[in-house]
DNA sequence: TTTATGACCCAAC
DNA sequence: CGTTGGGCCATAA
């Protein structure tokens, strides 16, 4: 099999994205801190992510509640589509309410559910 | 090995 | 309340 692994890191990173339903929307420090790293390491995942992943990274916002101003400018407006396509209800200026929207990751013991 | 960049976060004024 | 600066970790060259 594949033992060569771009980064375990990344894969935990898409994973925890993966496991984020649908209408809701997570934040970098959420996934970071329970990464153990920071949410600079997150936010480089996504920005490697290829085009076509199976990552939902539209769901995943910074702490402030709002899309982040990728490089490209546009991408963050085709987030906010994408988002509220979900259902979201964004605010007068993609801003979203983290405690409406915010979901929470199964704990580990929890997982097995 | 070091340098430079990045879709961040937090604290302070 | 809005804005500014610094710090942190990981990747690529």
């Amino acid at each position: 099999m594949a033992h060569k692994s771009p980064s375990p890191l990344y894969a935990q990173i898409y994973a925890l994205i993966r496991q984020v339903p649908p209408g809701y929307v997570t934040t970098y420090g959420q996934i970071g801190k329970l990464l153990g790293c920071t949410a600079r390491t997150v936010g480089f995942a996504l920005s490697a992510l290829p085009s076509g992943s199976d990552v939902p990274w539209q769901r995943v916002i910074n702490s402030q509640g709002r899309v982040s101003p990728r490089t490209d400018g546009e991408g963050n407006l085709l987030q906010k589509d994408l988002l509220e396509a979900e259902g979201l209800c964004f605010d007068c200026n993609l801003w979203v309410d983290l405690a409406v929207y915010g979901w929470s990751f199964p704990e580990r013991d929890d997982l097995l559910l």
